[in-house]
DNA sequence: ACCTAAAATGTAAGCGCTTACATTTTAGGT
DNA sequence: ACCTAAAATGTAAGCGCTTACATTTTAGGT
């Protein structure tokens, strides 16, 4: 025998009152309304098979007439589940983020997941705090961009037993789950293109590379690809720019400014490309007549300006879809095929050639 | 002298028991460390000069010493403020949005809230969806762009009495409350120059106009600006694409096979208008000897590549961080200036010139 | 008609905070 | 030493859900 439920309101006009404007509706209301507990109406939301279709149906009605929309920190807060999934990138300026993002979003929206995007300007510091403000919201995962990060991050994340992935790298050795390709790899690949063409003289231009898994990375491929053939990079072809068009046209002014001038020049992504190659035509050198140029990440754009961009296709939104797999089947712990290196393609356009005959 | 601490789990093995591994540190573990109530712990955080400096400087210590991350879902609940924004735009992969976002995001942190953002690719239907997921995520302000929505949309917002604001654009006549710049003015100033140097035969290659309000007010603008000349715009000479390069260069196309070619053309924004230079630049076709080219946004790269982009610059960045201020002090309910219009301004670069003799 | 297991539903505690009001402590007069 | 107002602190209810367990209803035998 159920004991006698005493008037719920007994207490009405006490010490507590609210000034919530617009009362909002509640569970409780919905329960009211059609004739129920709130436990079916709770069930009716999360897990409808386990409710008599007259109920069902009747719940649906009374959230439809009611127009009632759940509060998500009660329900998170009972159920220590936020629906939240966080994603910390360097900055959403860049045109490659941005897609992988887009496309991660897109595939979270479909498990019912809600995005919350934070970007740390390539500061690890920053981004240390960027996790602490995403974990007080209570994020039920995260993603997070390259293997480098603050200690205190990964054991922060571990201590909260919050699932993450590192996207836009791949490291074998490393115990960290990655979803992406290998930027070293990648970045040889183009070189060792480069090189077979005859190129000896190479240049980079190259991301800024501290605290840049990626970018440092990149530079390491390519040096691979260089040693390998026993030639060697002088310190002063390297130059290192952080990603903007601008940037990369006053690397390239450098560049042509030296003695001898390179046949050939790498970059660190495209936008560096894209500054490389207006400068070139700006000075009136032709590309790829006098100076090959490459870029990496093939953005959109890449194929289509002229002259296209010779780079490297990276499967962003492809790895953002597989990001947010990986993350939701680790919350719900489903099991789940460990990630597999994501390839690169080499894009062969029109800013690449081989050397001229001098 | 510190109550002595009576066992917390002398409840230990009651029917609840939850399967959380990592038993997490709460408000009350701070209490018990510090040897003061939850209420003071509470304002520590929350209102830390109404805490004597001694109670403050220990519960801080305890904070630091275990790890203390408040909940924010639990905090949400109790204070009906979440402390999360939301940002809902077509898409990210516009480095226009994008951009703006960042800023959006930069100032927000500094009042210490947290940013979602959301995208519906241009589907007003989605718009509305995105709205809903957001509030029941308890958003505590919302930043939309432009001005059409669903009806349905405004609605909900005054209903659940959220603030928010309409960015990107500007409505003079409208009740809504709007922080951006005028976008038919600002494309009738573009066309004004253009006509202004001579230019007759204009062609138009818009971005899509359909529930876009930025994009058909930028066509109406330059309509303003041919209609006061007396002189018209043929409907072939109009072409709507999304925004990519790739489609203004497709369109750019189309234009070029037609029998009389424009001696300008105005591109809805700047990736087309890269698009388009593209195109002539396959064709043989000099910009701005025999065509002139103008877009719009004045990304960051638009003035570095080659031509430079004549262009109309928008104040992103500004717009963001007004837009922040605008929200927060909304939410504080502090008093605030009414948002002002904000000013766009012509950047004549390269790809534009006086008409060629014919 | 009656019994039993499975399905559906209900009750109420608990999630981790904030905050109104009550109580205690402190500071500053006399 | 004592009084009073202000400052600091504590108590405990309540925010709106979920969910373990208890109870009731239903379906399917006999």
């Amino acid at each position: 025998m159920p004991k006698r439920p005493k008037p719920k309101d007994s207490k009405a006009g006490s010490r507590r009152q609210r000034a919530l404007s617009a009362k909002s509706v509640s569970l409780g209301d919905v329960a009211l309304h059609s004739g129920v507990s709130t436990a079916t109406v709770s069930r009716v939301i999360n897990n409808p098979e386990k409710v008599a279709a007259k109920s069902r149906i009747a719940v649906n009605a009374s959230i439809e007439a009611l127009g009632y929309i759940p509060d998500g920190a009660a329900r998170a807060l009972a159920s220590r589940h936020s629906g939240i999934i966080g994603a910390i990138v360097p900055t959403l300026d860049n045109a490659l983020f941005a897609a992988g993002i887009q496309s991660l979003q897109r595939r979270l929206r479909q498990h019912d997941y809600t995005l919350i995007v934070a970007s740390h300007e390539y500061d690890l510091a920053e981004e240390l705090n960027e996790v602490k403000m995403l974990l007080r919201q209570g994020v039920d995962a995260l993603l997070l961009v390259g293997s480098q990060h603050d200690p205190a991050l990964l054991q922060l994340l571990a201590e909260k037993a919050v699932p993450y992935v590192n996207c836009w790298a791949w490291d074998s050795n490393s115990p960290q789950p990655y979803i992406g390709f290998d930027n070293r790899k990648a970045a040889r690949k183009i070189a060792d293109y480069l090189l077979d063409l005859g190129h000896v003289d190479l240049a980079v231009i190259a991301g800024r590379t501290e605290n840049n898994d990626r970018a440092s990375d990149r530079v390491l491929g390519i040096r691979d690809a260089i040693e390998a053939r026993n030639l060697r990079l002088a310190p002063e072809k390297i130059i290192e720019r952080s990603y903007s068009v601008k940037q990369g046209r006053e690397a390239m002014r450098q560049l042509l400014q030296m003695d001898s001038l390179p046949t050939a020049v790498l970059c660190g992504n495209d936008i560096l490309a894209m500054g490389a190659v207006a400068e070139c035509q700006s000075s009136g050198i032709r590309i790829p007549d006098e100076i090959s140029i490459a870029g990496f990440d093939d953005l959109d754009m890449s194929s289509q300006i002229k002259p296209a961009l010779t780079t490297i296709h990276v499967p962003s939104a492809e790895m953002g879809e597989n990001a947010a797999e990986y993350l939701v089947a680790q919350i719900r712990q489903e099991p789940l095929a460990p990630p597999v290196e994501m390839g690169t393609r080499l894009m062969v356009r029109e800013t690449t050639a081989k050397p001229r005959i001098r």
